[in-house]
DNA sequence: CAATTTTGTTAGATAAATCTAACATTATAA
DNA sequence: TTATAATGTTAGATTTATCTAACAAAATTG
């Protein structure tokens, strides 16, 4: 069984693989916020213990054993986030803290229960998806805001950043998942967005915020 | 703040206080389930960081800071307990183990929404009280079936030992808190005693079962 | 009270997770 | 293509939580 600490590793490593599948020594050790020795030493301990392959100087890599047992926990990150907005009141601002420490508790009905209490969600309040029992993750492609033109009607479905300081941003704005925005003009010059929804009737979105707001084309 | 550790030798610090506040190294090491020197060292680091009095072959005294902060982490135990039975669902003999793990979260909104929606329960689902916020208890003074006589009529109210194999015996006898019992005879050899009870006409539990099961008398 | 048992301490070792300083390799760029 | 920068490794130290072996103090008992 992984520590607390391993685990953390794998989370970090599912989540930055590239399209090989490989993470660098200095991405993990800068994700994890510890020196670059500490990662070297923690990545030969994972390949020890059968979670990843790796060879000096060489980016490393998840075995299937450690992408399925990242997943596992991903899940387990994401129905607590669910569980803390959809049973217990919190606002999705509120809920990465408190997941990132309930994801480490070994208890398999624990999950389980909370799953079967929301009808077995397919994603979390941030609109990532949460991966099966299996580990297997549904990859949906949304479309971001930005790459996105006047005229068009779109629903926000996901987030690529789910920063408390962002998401207060969107509640200041009232806009939240399933949100349906029109937009009316795209700018130029700094590729601001400005969009109509719900009573606002016009808002204006900065580059930087439609980046990270992703979205399904209505029609 | 205590790390994991601590936390768990101060909760076992807090249970095995006699009436002088004092725990013996030799007792804390068989609940902690290490050995005598690892308690000494520890109890050392638990000294210099505030939570206790020690000195060299003297019992040991949790400190008034020390006290409160063992509560409040039995208040987050407790809390989750009745919260697992009453809003997800578990029978009172599969919520120990998670509570052990669920206590040791900092995020002290987590538990008082569960105090919110639970209604502020003041017992756990095995009859322990459930420390306040300042980490006060109170107290109740429950009577043992044992010391119970024929004829007398009593309502369970709460355990002196919750171990799985205990509550799943209970289970398999219908029993629960709340139940009302008749006391129809005892038998002065083995001081077990018959009880009446639901549809139960006639029911033996030896002196063993009856030292474990605390009643309140009815008049 | 002296012998024995129980309880507690010290010393020294180990494993996990981290650090800094120094050095090595690989990649980038002048 | 060599100098420089970026990336990665090694060595050695630290902290936390644990252990065993050896010893010391306190309590119990004959
Ligand atoms: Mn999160
Ligand atoms: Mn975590
Ligand atoms: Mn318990
Ligand atoms: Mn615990």
């Amino acid at each position: 069984m992984a520590s607390q600490t391993e685990e953390n590793y794998l989370k970090s490593l599912f989540n930055l693989a590239n399209d090989n599948n490989e993470v660098n020594i200095s991405e993990l050790a800068t994700q994890m916020q510890v020196s670059m020795p500490t990662v070297n030493s923690m990545v030969k301990t994972l390949q020890k213990n059968g979670w990843l392959i790796y060879e000096k100087y060489k980016p490393v890599t998840l075995t299937p054993k450690g992408k399925k047992e990242a997943a596992l926990i991903i899940r387990k990150h994401r129905l607590t986030e669910m569980f803390l907005v959809n049973k217990m009141g919190f606002g999705w601002e509120e809920v990465h803290e408190i997941a990132e420490q309930v994801e480490h508790i070994h208890a398999p009905k624990f999950f389980e229960r909370m799953d079967e209490m929301m009808g077995f969600p397919t994603i979390d309040p941030h609109g990532s998806p949460i991966p099966d029992k299996q580990g297997r993750i549904q990859e949906i492609n949304y479309l971001s805001l930005s790459d996105c033109k006047a005229g068009q009607t779109v629903i926000l479905a996901a987030l690529t950043n789910s920063s408390t300081e962002f998401l207060e941003f969107l509640n200041s704005r009232n806009l939240s998942l399933g949100t349906e925005l029109k937009i009316l003009s795209k700018e130029a010059y700094d590729q601001s967005i400005v969009v109509s929804y719900l009573d606002h009737s016009s808002e204006t979105l900065s580059e930087k915020v439609c980046d990270k707001l992703l979205v399904k084309l209505l029609e």
